[in-house]
DNA sequence: AGATCGCCCTGCTTGC
DNA sequence: TGCAAGCAGGGCGATC
C-alpha cells in the first residue's frame, strides 16, 4: 500500500525515466483511470499527446508532472494498488493495465499505469499560482517536505476534536502518513492509537512528528514498503521495508520492546496494530 | 463548519 | 467443493 515513502520512490523513478520526454500517444484501456475528467478520455488523452513532461513533483501521496508550456500537470494518486511502471514497448500487457503513455523518442520504452483496485488513477489540472494543481489546495504539507511546521502542526493538532490515529491520517493537516506508517510511528512514540489530541503537549507533538520522519526515512532507504506483488516501483522493482516493521501487521507476535503479544483492533473499518503495554489506552473520558 | 460515515473496487483468504 | 463473507483501505462526497 503506497504511502508517502513508497510514492517518493515512483517520484525519483519518474524524474529519471519520464521527465523531459514528449508525449506521442495516450491510450486509457479502463475509463475510471481517469479522474474528475468529465470531457472524457479521448479529450484527456488529446491534451497530453505532444507536450513534454517536466520534473516529478510530489505532496504527500500525490505526484505530478508538469506538462511544459501549458499551465496544467498530470496529477497521478496511486491509491490501494496503483503502479507506474516503465516497461519495454513490447513487453506484454499487464493485466489490470489501464494507461499507456508512448513517448516520442527511440528509447523504445513507455510509461504505463496498472492498478488492480482501480482506487487511483491520473487526473488533468490547472496549476495554483504556487505550482500545485489547483486540486491539491486541501493536501497539507508532509513531514518530509523543507517547509512543514512543527509549530504549526501541533497548533492544529491541539485545535482538532479528535483522536491522535485519525489526525495523522488526516491529510488536512498532515499528509503522506497512511495506516501502516501511523501505527509505526504511534509504536516507536509508545502513543495510543486513541489518545486525544488535546491531551499531547507540545515536546510529544514533536516526538511523534521525529517518529514518523525516522520511519518514512527508513522505509525510504530502502525503496518503501510492500506486502506483495501489488506495489513495485517505477521499474517493476519492490521495496522490502516490511521485513522491518514493528506494529502494522503483526497481531499475536511479542513487541519488540517488550516481549508482550501486539494487538489487533479494528478500527475506521480498517485495522490498528499496538502493544498493549507499551501503548497504554487512554483513561475514558468521563 | 468540523467530524463522521458509506462507498468505490478486485482478489486472496477464511469458514461453513 | 463451492459459495459467501471478510479483509486489504485512501479519498471523496454526503450527512449530521
Amino acid at each position: 500500500m503506497p504511502e508517502l515513502p513508497e510514492v517518493e520512490v515512483v517520484r525519483r523513478g519518474l524524474q529519471s525515466w519520464v521527465s523531459g520526454r514528449t508525449i506521442a500517444d495516450v491510450q486509457v484501456l479502463h475509463p475510471r483511470a481517469i479522474r474528475r475528467h468529465l470531457p472524457g478520455a479521448q479529450d484527456f488523452a488529446a491534451r497530453l499527446t505532444g507536450r513534454t513532461v517536466g520534473d516529478a513533483c510530489r505532496r504527500g501521496k500525490y505526484l505530478w508532472l508538469p506538462l511544459a508550456d501549458t499551465d496544467t500537470s498530470i496529477l497521478g494518486h496511486l491509491g490501494m494498488s496503483g503502479q507506474l511502471l516503465v516497461q519495454p514497448q513490447d513487453a506484454d500487457d499487464e493485466k489490470h493495465l489501464r494507461i499507456r503513455i508512448r513517448f516520442a523518442d527511440p528509447l523504445g520504452t513507455e510509461l504505463r499505469f496498472v492498478d488492480q483496485r482501480t482506487f487511483g488513477g491520473l487526473s488533468l489540472h490547472e496549476n495554483a499560482p504556487d505550482g500545485l494543481p489547483d486540486v491539491l489546495s486541501h493536501i497539507a504539507r508532509d513531514p518530509l517536505d523543507p517547509l512543514f511546521d512543527d509549530a504549526t502542526f501541533h497548533t492544529a493538532l491541539r485545535a482538532r476534536r479528535t483522536t491522535v490515529k485519525r489526525a495523522l491520517l488526516d491529510q488536512s493537516l498532515i499528509s503522506g502518513v497512511g495506516n501502516i506508517y501511523a501505527d509505526e510511528a504511534l509504536w516507536r512514540a509508545r502513543l495510543h492509537y486513541e489518545r486525544p489530541t488535546t491531551t499531547l503537549t507540545r515536546p510529544r507533538s514533536v516526538e511523534l512528528l521525529r517518529h514518523v520522519r525516522e520511519v518514512m526515512t527508513a522505509a525510504l532507504a530502502v525503496g518503501g514498503t510492500t506486502f506483495d506483488s501489488l506495489y513495485v516501483n517505477v521499474n517493476g522493482e519492490s521495496g522490502y521495508f516490511d521485513r522491518s516493521l514493528d506494529a502494522y501487521g503483526r497481531e499475536d507476535e511479542p513487541c519488540r520492546r517488550c516481549g508482550t503479544a501486539m494487538r489487533r483492533r479494528p478500527w475506521m473499518n480498517r485495522s490498528s496494530y499496538f502493544c498493549p503495554r507499551c501503548q497504554r489506552a487512554p483513561r475514558p473520558v468521563a
